[in-house]
DNA sequence: TAGGCCATCTGGTCCT
DNA sequence: AGGACCAGATGGCCTA
Protein backbone atom coordinates (compact mmCIF):
# COMPACT_ATOMS: atom_id res chain seq x y z
CA UNK A 1 0.00 0.00 0.00
CA UNK A 2 1.05 3.63 -0.33
CA UNK A 3 1.23 3.72 3.21
CA UNK A 4 3.53 1.17 3.83
CA UNK A 5 5.53 2.40 0.74
CA UNK A 6 6.05 5.78 2.81
CA UNK A 7 7.11 4.41 5.90
CA UNK A 8 9.41 1.84 3.86
CA UNK A 9 10.70 4.78 2.37
CA UNK A 10 11.64 6.30 5.33
CA UNK A 11 12.83 3.81 7.49
CA UNK A 12 14.98 2.84 4.22
CA UNK A 13 16.37 6.59 4.60
CA UNK A 14 17.27 6.91 7.82
CA UNK A 15 19.05 2.91 7.31
CA UNK A 16 21.17 4.67 4.35
CA UNK A 17 23.27 6.17 6.62
CA UNK A 18 24.90 2.24 7.00
CA UNK A 19 24.23 2.63 10.69
CA UNK A 20 21.66 0.10 11.28
CA UNK A 21 19.96 -0.16 14.48
CA UNK A 22 18.04 -3.50 15.54
CA UNK A 23 14.85 -1.33 15.83
CA UNK A 24 15.34 -0.05 11.99
CA UNK A 25 16.39 -3.41 10.75
CA UNK A 26 13.07 -4.57 12.25
CA UNK A 27 11.10 -1.48 10.64
CA UNK A 28 12.45 -2.59 7.35
CA UNK A 29 11.86 -6.42 7.67
CA UNK A 30 8.36 -5.49 8.65
CA UNK A 31 7.51 -3.25 5.58
CA UNK A 32 8.89 -5.65 2.95
CA UNK A 33 6.64 -8.39 4.44
CA UNK A 34 4.44 -6.14 4.21
CA UNK A 35 4.74 -4.45 1.01
CA UNK A 36 6.04 -7.63 -1.19
CA UNK A 37 2.91 -9.41 0.08
CA UNK A 38 1.37 -6.69 -1.48
CA UNK A 39 2.96 -6.86 -4.79
CA UNK A 40 3.04 -8.76 -7.66
CA UNK A 41 6.15 -10.64 -7.32
CA UNK A 42 6.75 -11.80 -10.22
CA UNK A 43 6.58 -8.28 -11.72
CA UNK A 44 9.43 -7.28 -9.13
CA UNK A 45 11.46 -9.88 -9.29
CA UNK A 46 12.09 -9.90 -12.84
CA UNK A 47 12.72 -6.45 -12.99
CA UNK A 48 15.32 -6.89 -10.16
CA UNK A 49 17.44 -9.86 -11.71
CA UNK A 50 17.41 -8.17 -14.91
CA UNK A 51 19.13 -5.36 -12.98
CA UNK A 52 20.91 -8.15 -10.95
CA UNK A 53 22.25 -9.70 -14.76
CA UNK A 54 24.43 -6.39 -15.24
CA UNK A 55 25.71 -5.76 -12.20
CA UNK A 56 26.68 -9.25 -11.76
CA UNK A 57 30.04 -8.81 -11.48
CA UNK A 58 30.09 -6.45 -8.29
CA UNK A 59 30.42 -9.31 -6.17
CA UNK A 60 28.11 -11.98 -7.35
CA UNK A 61 30.56 -13.96 -9.62
CA UNK A 62 33.74 -12.65 -8.13
CA UNK A 63 33.54 -14.18 -4.63
CA UNK A 64 30.93 -15.30 -3.42
CA UNK A 65 28.62 -16.54 -6.30
CA UNK A 66 26.42 -19.56 -5.81
CA UNK A 67 28.28 -22.37 -4.85
CA UNK A 68 27.03 -25.96 -5.69
CA UNK A 69 27.36 -26.83 -2.12
CA UNK A 70 25.41 -26.70 1.10
CA UNK A 71 24.93 -29.94 2.93
CA UNK A 72 22.14 -27.48 5.21
CA UNK A 73 19.95 -28.42 2.38
CA UNK A 74 20.17 -32.23 2.93
CA UNK A 75 20.03 -32.20 6.57
CA UNK A 76 17.41 -29.30 7.09
CA UNK A 77 17.99 -28.04 10.85
CA UNK A 78 14.98 -28.27 13.31
CA UNK A 79 14.27 -25.30 15.11
CA UNK A 80 12.69 -25.14 18.26
CA UNK A 81 12.98 -21.07 18.57
CA UNK A 82 11.37 -19.60 15.72
CA UNK A 83 11.15 -16.34 17.73
CA UNK A 84 13.78 -13.98 15.43
CA UNK A 85 16.00 -12.32 17.80
CA UNK A 86 17.85 -9.19 16.21
CA UNK A 87 20.15 -7.84 18.73
CA UNK A 88 22.36 -6.30 16.66
CA UNK A 89 24.08 -3.76 19.22
CA UNK A 90 26.82 -1.35 17.74
CA UNK A 91 27.09 -3.15 14.26
CA UNK A 92 28.05 -1.10 10.74
CA UNK A 93 27.27 -2.21 7.48
CA UNK A 94 28.82 -0.89 4.79
CA UNK A 95 28.28 -2.40 1.24
CA UNK A 96 28.95 -6.11 1.78
CA UNK A 97 31.40 -6.11 4.57
CA UNK A 98 30.06 -6.04 8.39
CA UNK A 99 32.07 -4.45 11.17
CA UNK A 100 31.06 -5.83 14.45
CA UNK A 101 32.00 -3.24 16.90
CA UNK A 102 31.73 -5.93 19.79
CA UNK A 103 32.76 -5.63 23.17
CA UNK A 104 36.35 -6.15 23.90
CA UNK A 105 36.60 -10.08 24.52
CA UNK A 106 40.40 -10.93 25.19
CA UNK A 107 42.12 -10.80 28.17
CA UNK A 108 44.83 -10.71 29.86
CA UNK A 109 46.37 -14.45 31.02
CA UNK A 110 46.83 -13.12 34.32
CA UNK A 111 43.18 -12.45 34.63
CA UNK A 112 41.68 -15.83 33.64
CA UNK A 113 43.29 -17.22 36.24
CA UNK A 114 41.73 -18.03 39.54
CA UNK A 115 37.92 -17.80 37.98
CA UNK A 116 36.16 -20.89 39.65
CA UNK A 117 35.22 -23.51 36.52
CA UNK A 118 31.79 -23.63 36.10
CA UNK A 119 29.61 -26.40 37.16
CA UNK A 120 28.55 -29.18 34.81
CA UNK A 121 25.16 -28.49 35.63
CA UNK A 122 25.98 -25.09 34.58
CA UNK A 123 27.63 -26.07 32.25
CA UNK A 124 24.86 -28.34 30.13
CA UNK A 125 22.43 -25.60 31.06
CA UNK A 126 24.50 -23.18 28.84
CA UNK A 127 25.23 -25.29 26.38
CA UNK A 128 21.77 -26.26 25.54
CA UNK A 129 20.94 -22.17 25.50
CA UNK A 130 23.39 -21.84 23.35
CA UNK A 131 21.97 -24.69 20.55
CA UNK A 132 19.12 -23.00 20.80
CA UNK A 133 20.41 -19.63 19.76
CA UNK A 134 22.83 -20.92 17.23
CA UNK A 135 19.30 -22.46 15.93
CA UNK A 136 17.21 -19.58 15.63
CA UNK A 137 19.88 -17.85 13.99
CA UNK A 138 19.49 -20.99 11.36
CA UNK A 139 15.85 -20.56 10.96
CA UNK A 140 16.15 -16.77 10.90
CA UNK A 141 18.57 -17.48 7.86
CA UNK A 142 16.48 -19.93 6.81
CA UNK A 143 13.36 -17.38 6.58
CA UNK A 144 15.77 -14.75 5.27
CA UNK A 145 16.60 -17.13 2.17
CA UNK A 146 12.80 -17.32 1.61
CA UNK A 147 12.51 -14.13 0.66
CA UNK A 148 14.98 -14.03 -1.62
CA UNK A 149 14.23 -14.85 -5.30
CA UNK A 150 14.46 -18.12 -6.33
CA UNK A 151 17.06 -17.32 -9.02
CA UNK A 152 19.72 -15.66 -6.52
CA UNK A 153 20.89 -19.42 -6.52
CA UNK A 154 21.04 -19.78 -9.82
CA UNK A 155 22.14 -24.07 -9.97
CA UNK A 156 19.38 -24.22 -7.32
CA UNK A 157 21.34 -25.22 -4.47
CA UNK A 158 20.53 -23.26 -1.23
CA UNK A 159 22.13 -20.23 -0.05
CA UNK A 160 25.17 -20.67 2.23
CA UNK A 161 24.43 -18.20 5.33
CA UNK A 162 26.97 -15.31 4.37
CA UNK A 163 25.61 -15.74 0.79
CA UNK A 164 22.10 -15.50 2.13
CA UNK A 165 23.22 -12.15 3.94
CA UNK A 166 25.46 -11.16 1.57
CA UNK A 167 22.46 -11.16 -1.26
CA UNK A 168 19.55 -10.48 0.98
CA UNK A 169 22.07 -6.90 1.42
CA UNK A 170 21.85 -6.35 -2.45
CA UNK A 171 18.12 -7.28 -2.95
CA UNK A 172 17.34 -4.74 -0.30
CA UNK A 173 19.24 -1.98 -2.12
CA UNK A 174 17.40 -2.89 -5.31
CA UNK A 175 14.14 -3.12 -3.81
CA UNK A 176 15.15 0.30 -2.70
CA UNK A 177 16.57 1.95 -5.89
CA UNK A 178 13.24 0.51 -7.40
CA UNK A 179 11.16 2.56 -5.37
CA UNK A 180 13.22 5.83 -5.41
CA UNK A 181 12.45 5.54 -8.93
CA UNK A 182 8.34 5.38 -9.07
C1' DT B 1 41.62 -36.29 -0.39
C1' DA B 2 41.19 -31.34 0.37
C1' DG B 3 38.26 -27.77 1.23
C1' DG B 4 33.77 -25.68 2.30
C1' DC B 5 29.89 -25.49 5.23
C1' DC B 6 27.61 -26.54 9.23
C1' DA B 7 26.24 -27.87 14.17
C1' DT B 8 27.81 -28.31 18.60
C1' DC B 9 30.68 -27.69 22.65
C1' DT B 10 33.28 -24.76 25.47
C1' DG B 11 35.37 -20.98 28.00
C1' DG B 12 35.60 -16.14 28.30
C1' DT B 13 33.46 -11.54 28.78
C1' DC B 14 29.75 -8.32 29.38
C1' DC B 15 25.28 -7.12 31.09
C1' DT B 16 21.18 -7.22 34.08
C1' DA C 1 24.53 -15.39 39.78
C1' DG C 2 22.90 -16.34 35.56
C1' DG C 3 21.81 -15.19 30.76
C1' DA C 4 23.45 -13.44 26.29
C1' DC C 5 26.92 -13.11 23.14
C1' DC C 6 31.22 -14.27 20.98
C1' DA C 7 35.03 -16.87 19.00
C1' DG C 8 37.93 -20.99 18.76
C1' DA C 9 38.04 -25.95 18.37
C1' DT C 10 36.22 -30.13 16.69
C1' DG C 11 34.05 -33.45 13.90
C1' DG C 12 30.58 -34.82 10.34
C1' DC C 13 28.82 -34.42 5.73
C1' DC C 14 29.25 -33.27 1.02
C1' DT C 15 31.38 -32.01 -3.46
C1' DA C 16 35.04 -31.24 -6.83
Amino acid sequence: TSGDQLLYKTTLAKSLSHTLPAETLNAIRRCLVTWISNMNLDVVTAEILSEWKCHESAFGENQESPQPTSPESQRESVCSSPEMCYSSQHREIKDFSFTFTSREVTAPPAQRQGKPKMSTKRRMKASEREKMRMRSLAEALHQLRDYLPPDYSKRGQPLTKIQTLKYTIEYINKLADLLSRT
